[in-house]
RNA sequence: GGGCGGUUAGCUCAGUUGGGAGAGCAUCGGCCUUACAAGCCGGGGGUCACAGGUUCAAACCCUGUACCGCCCA
């Protein structure tokens, strides 16, 4: 412990001599979660603030994209606590059907089980262990991270409330026609043994083969060819389709084809959406397997023809290919083609191939019988609420995205073929085939009163609750108090990548259910990648762990970096050396007050009166410059412009309050008056207390901690109101003022660092100004510069030039010259002046071009004309002052030879 | 094929009603100045991808081109 002689005897605890951030940051996330500080409240008279997080994979740990997408979250639930709003921010995970149905059964299959034989209840059972035991730990790094959720309100998709919700939907939809079971070709994954949604298959550009094969007449009187990437599919083939107006199969079309490698015959149809350019302009049509043949199919009646299992593997309606693997099958296909002498020749070809977002395995086009939503009428509303600004998307720009999705979907597949999720409330009756969709099992058929019912096996797609997530985690279908309070949901924030999934779903649901919109605002962020711009990935092994960075830099350097870095268009970089350089940011605060704490005693208390008039001038410049820097922090986080936010705090505290307040003080905190000492210690007080609540949305534990030394009893930070602007201490003269004294100091120091004088070494200097209020200025904070400039002797003078063996700095219309001793080259000078001068006579000719020119005055604002014409102004007195100056100085060259 | 986004200092990127090109990091020079060397002070560095157009005025609006990326089919 360093016991300084110079500081008050009677001061606050100092805080350690540099940021230690681990025992810190446990201490407070501690107290917030025993102190409830996150508990929702619903108080009478409030406005309501609400957030539900996108539910995290209940299988999942937390990546950047989590960091960076709660952290946002988590700024927004601090800022309007902090106004008093009655503020809920719903936290969860959702039951992430596949992947943690996949987790459950690897762990199956190191025992030498699988789930057939375990069987759906056990299987069931175990996958609820499983989540008891090791699921959900993406909560408890929710927390490590800071987020102030409301944890007793924590859901789960699979939870009994929310369960009831997703059947009361589905019997509701389905009442309304808006839900159908029907033979339709979906998207399956032989590896996972499920449908998927067509979002949920990824298109990856994979280097393949085009190959070109010979279907003969069936008259034996020639041949077609046909362009395709799959030819194993031509087993199933039920059709060949040509263009009608392609004038190459006018002659076939009507006709037949043998159909190579089997005994079947197909005819040839004429569709207008075969695309005459590709290949050959004959299509092959496999309805059974392929989404557009299916189309195709259905309007030209066509058999339906599956020639692989549920694993791709082939069948029996494969004919002698059955058993093989559909990409073995491919290699024999394409073999016994050749044999043949049908295969008409093979290129490279690039397209894209359909992977199984989960598990990557190449998804199988493939037709079964599934359960679909209706989607267009809901979507109708939907594109409706965005159209017409119930809903804002953040940028605006995916709006565009947003309505051309909308407007072109498909009907949702929501049928499961896993076991894992809630399964579908349907029967059907075992001896009529009657199909029963009720809340609860049915007694009996409702058709024929048989008592046996089969309960449909599926279960649906996990984004089908998720859905719900807004009004489900509330408490509907009840009818609660925080549905009251709280619905509709105040901002949505998530990534743009779960627009379709998940954003545009909820939107249809809401509108659907709860005939309100179930957020107004949606920010949709960036992805984070790599320093090199690559998407993080565990198998390139360029992933992040947020929680090793908190861990290394602290939670609230992380977490600012992520705010900086928020609003750079679609992607993050994020790399290590950001978050060191953040780090540094809040070590300079801790420093900062650190400084203030040896200065305060704890009988300091805030400055609050609304005049500043009285105060000196850097203390009126803090206040003024505090007033102005909380006006634009409220701006940017009401406009979810969270890097702006971010900045304007950076500069603010260290260029602003650190560099130069500071520093101004640094006299009057040393110096002999106590009248002055207790002003500043105050205004430094306020400054400080202002500064950390400003900035505790972001970075809520170092500021949390040095809230809790400063004088005065204290409750915790984030429950005290966030700052509002003070007009009456922003005085634009006080800032001109502080403008002038930043010029004359840095021109000191400019030539003291150009002339290498040691910082050290005691110079004297001379500032010559012809207007006498900033003269009188500079005289009443001539303490302020000569101690920020080591400077021995100033002189503030009306008029006067250049000395002899002296250098000098122009500002704008006042000359600052420093005696050297000995000779300076007069040469070196000059070029420096010269150089200065053409960059302001530069900007003059600009400026008076403009003001020349006629239009300009004709066309352009007054008020833009006045300050053009003050710039010119402003730059001719520069110049003036460098001419005088250069002009000096060849004078005294002239004598010195 | 359709759509969206990007191209600004060596690097990563800000720049929201068109009106003097910014930040961080890096770099160069000088400093252990009792808050902070995770620091302080000073400096250098950009025909804002290219070509047209609109305008008194374009990094910003319009059109086109090139390259990069993403989404959808």
């Amino acid at each position: 412990m360093s016991n300084r002689t110079e500081s008050p005897a009677s001061r606050a605890p100092e805080l350690a001599k540099a940021y230690e951030f681990h025992a810190l940051e446990d201490r407070w996330r501690q107290a917030w979660l025993d102190q409830q500080t996150f508990a929702a409240r619903m108080e009478e008279g409030r406005e309501s603030f609400s957030i539900v997080i996108p539910p995290p994979n209940v299988t999942g740990v937390l990546h950047i994209g989590h960091a960076l997408n709660n952290t946002l979250q988590d700024i927004l639930v601090r800022y309007h606590r902090m106004q008093g709003e009655n503020v809920l921010w719903v936290p969860g995970t959702d039951h992430a059907g596949i992947a943690t149905q996949n987790v459950v059964e690897r762990q199956l299959q190191t025992e030498g089980q699988d789930r057939h034989q375990l069987g759906r209840d056990k299987f069931i059972e175990r996958v609820w262990a499983w989540r008891t035991e090791s699921g959900g730990q993406i909560i408890n790094q929710l927390k490590r991270l800071g987020c102030s959720c409301d944890w007793n309100r924590e859901r789960f998709t699979m939870d009994e409330g929310l369960s009831r919700a997703v059947v009361k939907v589905f019997t509701t939809l389905y009442r309304q026609g808006l839900i159908y079971k029907g033979d339709y070709i979906i998207n399956w994954c032989p590896r996972c043994h499920t449908a998927l949604s067509d979002l949920e298959v990824e298109h990856e550009p994979t280097a393949g083969k085009l190959y070109r094969i010979r279907y003969p007449y069936a008259d034996g009187s020639g041949y077609l060819v046909v362009a395709t990437t799959r030819p194993e599919t031509m087993l199933g083939d039920t059709a060949v389709a040509v263009h009608p107006e392609d004038e190459r199969y006018q002659a076939i079309a009507g006709g037949r084809l043998r159909l190579p490698l089997t005994d079947r015959e197909i005819p040839v149809v004429a569709d207008p959406h075969v695309e005459r350019e590709f290949g050959t302009g004959a299509l092959k049509v496999t309805p059974a397997h392929d989404l557009n043949d299916f189309e195709i199919g259905r309007r030209h009646q066509l058999p339906l023809r599956s020639v692989m299992d549920e694993n791709g593997i082939m069948n029996e309606q494969a004919g002698r290919y059955l058993g093989l693997d559909r990409f073995e099958c491919r290699k024999r296909v394409v073999a016994d083609l050749e044999a043949q002498g049908l295969l008409d020749g093979i290129e490279d070809y690039e397209h894209g191939v359909g992977a199984c977002y989960r598990c990557h395995t190449v998804v199988e086009p493939r037709l079964s019988k599934q359960w679909f939503v209706a989607v267009k009428p809901l979507a109708e509303r939907a594109i409706a609420a965005v159209r017409e600004g119930e809903i804002r998307l953040h940028p605006k720009s995916w709006e565009n995205t947003y309505f051309d999705w909308m407007l072109n979907i498909r009907d949702w597949c929501i049928s499961r073929q896993i076991w894992w999720g809630h399964q579908i409330p349907a029967w059907t009756c075992d001896l009529c085939g009657e199909l029963v969709v009720a809340d609860q099992e049915p007694g009996q058929c409702p058709k024929c009163q048989a008592a046996n019912l089969t309960r449909e096996s599926d279960v649906l797609d996990t984004w089908f609750s998720s859905a719900l997530w807004p009004f489900s985690t509330l408490g509907w279908p009840e009818q609660t108090r925080e549905l009251a309070c709280f619905y509709p949901t105040s901002v949505l924030i998530t990534s743009f990548d779960i627009l379709f999934f998940w954003v545009a779903r909820m939107i249809m649901m809401g509108t659907h259910f709860m005939k309100e919109v179930p957020f107004r605002d949606v920010y949709l962020h960036a992805l984070v990648r790599d320093a090199q711009g690559q998407k993080m990935s565990k198998s390139k092994g360029n992933v992040m762990d947020p929680l090793l960075v908190m861990d290394k830099y602290g939670t609230d350097a992380f977490r600012f970096t992520l705010t900086a870095f928020a609003a750079q268009g679609r992607d993050i970089r994020i790399s290590e050396e950001r978050i060191e350089g953040y780090r540094h940011f809040i070590n300079k605060i801790w420093n900062a007050s650190r400084f203030a704490l040896m200065h305060l005693t704890p009988e300091t208390v805030g400055f609050t009166d609304g005049e500043t008039t009285a105060l000196s001038i850097t203390n009126q410049w803090i206040l003024s410059r505090l007033s102005n820097t909380v006006r634009q922090v409220r701006a940017a986080l009401d406009g979810f412009l969270f890097n702006e936010a971010a900045s304007l705090l950076y500069q603010f505290i260290w260029r602003e309050l650190c560099d130069w307040y500071l520093e101004w003080i640094k006299p009057d905190l040393y110096g002999d008056s106590e009248a002055g000492k207790a002003e500043t210690r105050s205004v430094l007080l306020t400054a400080l207390e202002i500064t950390l609540k400003l900035l505790h949305p972001i970075a809520p534990f170092v500021t949390e901690e040095i809230w809790h030394a400063l004088p005065g009893a204290r409750s915790s930070l984030m429950l005290e109101s966030f700052p509002e602007p003070r007009g009456a201490w922003e005085r634009p003269e006080v800032e001109a003022a502080a403008t002038l004294l930043m010029g004359v100091i840095t021109g000191i120091r400019n030539l003291r660092s150009e002339m290498q004088i040691h910082p050290a070494a005691n110079i004297n200097a001379i500032v010559v100004c012809a207007d006498a209020i900033r003269r009188e200025t500079l005289r009443r904070q001539a303490k302020d510069i000569t101690t920020m400039t080591k400077v021995e002797r100033l002189d503030i003078q009306e008029h006067g030039e250049c000395p002899q063996g002296a250098v000098s700095y122009i500002f704008e219309d006042l000359a600052i010259f420093v005696p050297m001793q000995g000779l300076i080259d007069i040469d070196r000078e000059l070029e420096k002046l010269s150089r200065e001068r053409d960059k302001i006579m530069a900007q003059v000719e600009r400026i008076r071009a403009k003001l020349e020119n006629e239009k300009f005055a004709a066309h352009a604002p007054a008020e833009v004309v006045a300050k053009e014409r003050e710039k010119l102004e402003g730059f001719l007195a520069t110049s003036a002052k460098l001419d005088e100056n250069m002009a000096r100085l060849r004078e005294l060259g002239g004598q010195a030879q």
